[in-house]
DNA sequence: CTATTTTTGTAATGATCATTACAAAATAAA
DNA sequence: TTTATTTTGTAATGATCATTACAAAAATAG
């Protein structure tokens, strides 16, 4: 293969630009504070992301995507596939300061995008309602097992702990406290008992 | 008082800037989308908030916590005060679809200022701590008149509603559907029987 | 070594942004 | 009326934005 050597990583630029985004969103994210964050410059950006800030920030976003996948292969490794999400939203009250701060990325651009771009908006959404469907199968092969005792129906439960999730983001920006977090998570667990 | 007389109402303006800044958050309105919402002009607009389009928007998002006061006074006169809470919540489930997009501006603002700007951030976060003082005051009450059975701190409690009311705001985004949305409610509400 | 190809950094480019300057308009006071 | 004062709309202003143009750099292929 002939020309000059590639010097960043494409998908290590995708990350180092999730870094931004994440915390400041797309909009107060500006081509200068990406060039800073990846070390790359304009050219080197938009040769290797021809769509450019939207590109990326697609790319970004949809790393989640492939992170999700992740866990969803370690749920199905596990005897009680809701005890890894239970310990997951356990972990969040142990987190350090500025990630409480940056929240989801999903739910950011979720309510960044709504009423601005339909597309990116869409994109979160169905990250959203992927994540949703991996809880519903979780909580129904739990009830199945009989590691949950509720009979509400996997669908209802699985949507309340997309909403505890949203609503766990907005709480850990105004509470990085880890005993007041781990007090809220443990309320709002209880209905998978 | 001598000079030319206002044509547009200062408390009007606020109101239309809010909606904007409601919709599309802080970073993606222009003042030229002020000035076409307004009908003002960048002049009124300058001359009125001189703090430019800052000051506007943290007028707008102030409006909230007027807003709040008057839920207040509401919340005051009932014998039950849990249950214009309770009600508040349920009827979001009936709202119009661009209701159901917007969200609340006060989440918007968390979100979109966390790590941008930390006064804004302060603001909105504030007043969603003075939304769940009143949930506090309203449950405590309710608690002791013997309205709720539950022996969870109001303190606790009034944290859960603020979590939910932040979670209920992206639900509603991804499912903007009144059964779906009357359903997720009511099992959320359940924790204030 | 030469030609070709790709990446890289930098420096335009043109659009859009928030803000300001300013003169005309419209009132009250004198 | 005349003068003073305030509001208004429009047209600069200068900064910043995303994007592109381009030439130097660095590799491979012939």
């Amino acid at each position: 293969m002939k020309g000059r050597p590639n010097i960043h990583d494409d998908q290590e630029l995708v990350l180092k630009a999730q870094e931004v985004f994440w915390q400041r969103g797309y909009h107060a994210t500006s081509l200068s504070d990406l060039s800073t964050a990846t070390g790359a410059g304009a050219g080197s950006l938009y040769n290797t992301f021809k769509g450019g800030k939207k590109e990326l920030f697609r790319k970004a976003l949809q790393q989640r995507s492939a992170d999700l996948l992740t866990f969803k292969q370690k749920l199905e490794q596990s005897e009680n596939q809701v005890a890894p999400i239970k310990q997951f939203f356990l972990d969040i009250a142990d987190a350090d300061p500025i990630t409480h701060q940056k929240g989801c990325i999903v739910v950011n651009t979720l309510t960044e995008m709504t009423c601005v771009d339909e597309d990116l908006k869409q994109e979160a959404a169905e990250i959203l309602t992927e994540t949703e469907k991996l809880y519903k199968q979780a909580i129904a092969h739990a009830q199945k097992h009989g590691y949950i005792a509720s009979k509400t129906p996997a669908d209802t439960l699985a949507k309340y702990l997309v909403t505890f999730w949203c609503g766990l983001n907005a709480l850990r920006r105004i509470y990085p406290d880890k005993k007041v977090l781990k007090r809220q998570i443990a309320l709002q667990l209880q209905v998978l008992d």
